[in-house]
DNA sequence: CTATAAGTGTACAGATCGGTTCTCTTTGTC
DNA sequence: GACAAAGAGAACCGATCTGTACACTTATAG
């Protein structure tokens, strides 16, 4: 089963979105990365709106794929996965072709909190929001909601910074101030 | 002293880019809100590029302004200043004008790093963490940079999850999560 | 073979983009 | 009151924007 032309023109709208922005990118640009007409771009997608909607439902289906999946093989423990949370991060912050987040640059550009785009970039982030409190909860959290909270806070916080670069190494400094919430959370390790 | 046309024009473009983003908000909505003809607005920038800088500018200076001006306010021992930065941002959230960091936006909006958009607002978080880092030096804190780093990684998740709005009290879990950092990087309060 | 669907390529519409040019009016100063 | 500087207002430029129209080519299935 080849993916279909529409899927290949999905997966490509994502990168160029993801490299070069939402607005600064047009259908014609699209186009001509994609090697697909115009014509079916749009009977594929009726608005350049619904194209972007589109791509963001690939990266969350992506992002939390590759995440909760490097998560568990970094470590075996509840506990250890939360920790192993920036681990990953780290090794995202390194690739070349990092580019921070799409999910906040798109609540960025499409504002009004009850625009689609918007809406469906903070679905992704409770999404998110909801596997750590799981993992907080079977590490034995007191406060799993809490918890689960401070670090998706630390989370972002590396991101904006790594994508800004204006510090040094963001991902072990969250990875430090993460591994003292989760003592003060859970005790000291066994 | 009046404040001149320029000034004028300056602190309008600031709100409208916050309001409304870079890339959508155009000169012509910039001539309609701010009352100034377009002739003035291109003597005094050459470029929109010219202008977005200045507003940043200008909102770097406010925005520090503002927020070291209420640190001290509300506490007056380093450690606590530290802490009162939590209590300032849940305020700024809370105003019905907050749309988010102007420069995460701005750095979303302008990737490339040697962009002068984007270096212009990674200065901005530089002067942040000078100010912050300081701060923790003077509170104690064995390894000032690496607190300053956690506190502001914290900030920054506190701020684009404000504005994302999937959470219910952002700026309060950021609180939450510096006591415990400043605990354990300055022992218990006196 | 043929009917149908899917895709290509290109020209185009109407609006808006950043930026320029022009004339006319206001304003402050000696 | 004369004069220069600054600003207003609007037309305009070429480029680009999202989206449409149309004529042509491929691929697939009965």
């Amino acid at each position: 089963m080849r993916p279909t032309k529409r899927d290949e023109l999905v997966a490509k709208a994502l990168q160029v979105f993801y490299r070069n922005g939402f607005h600064a990118t047009g259908m014609d640009m699209l186009v001509a990365e994609s090697g697909i007409s115009k014509t079916s771009m749009y009977k594929h997608f009726r608005t350049k709106e619904d194209l972007i909607l589109a791509s963001l439902r690939l990266r969350d289906e992506n992002f939390r794929n590759w995440l909760f999946r490097r998560m568990e093989e970094l470590a075996d423990t509840p506990r250890g996965q939360l920790a192993a949370l920036f681990v990953a991060l780290s090794e995202w912050f390194r690739e070349d072709t990092y580019r921070g987040c799409m999910f906040i640059k798109a609540s960025a550009e499409f504002q009004e909190a009850d625009h689609p785009i918007h809406a469906q970039a903070a679905e992704h982030k409770r999404l998110l929001f909801s596997f750590v409190r799981d993992l907080a909860a079977k590490a034995g959290a007191k406060d799993p909601t809490g918890l689960a909270y401070s670090l998706l806070l630390l989370k972002d916080g590396a991101i904006v910074t790594a994508h800004m670069g204006y510090a040094d190494d963001p991902a072990a400094a969250a990875a430090h101030a993460a591994e003292i919430l989760l003592e003060a959370a859970l005790g000291p390790v066994n």
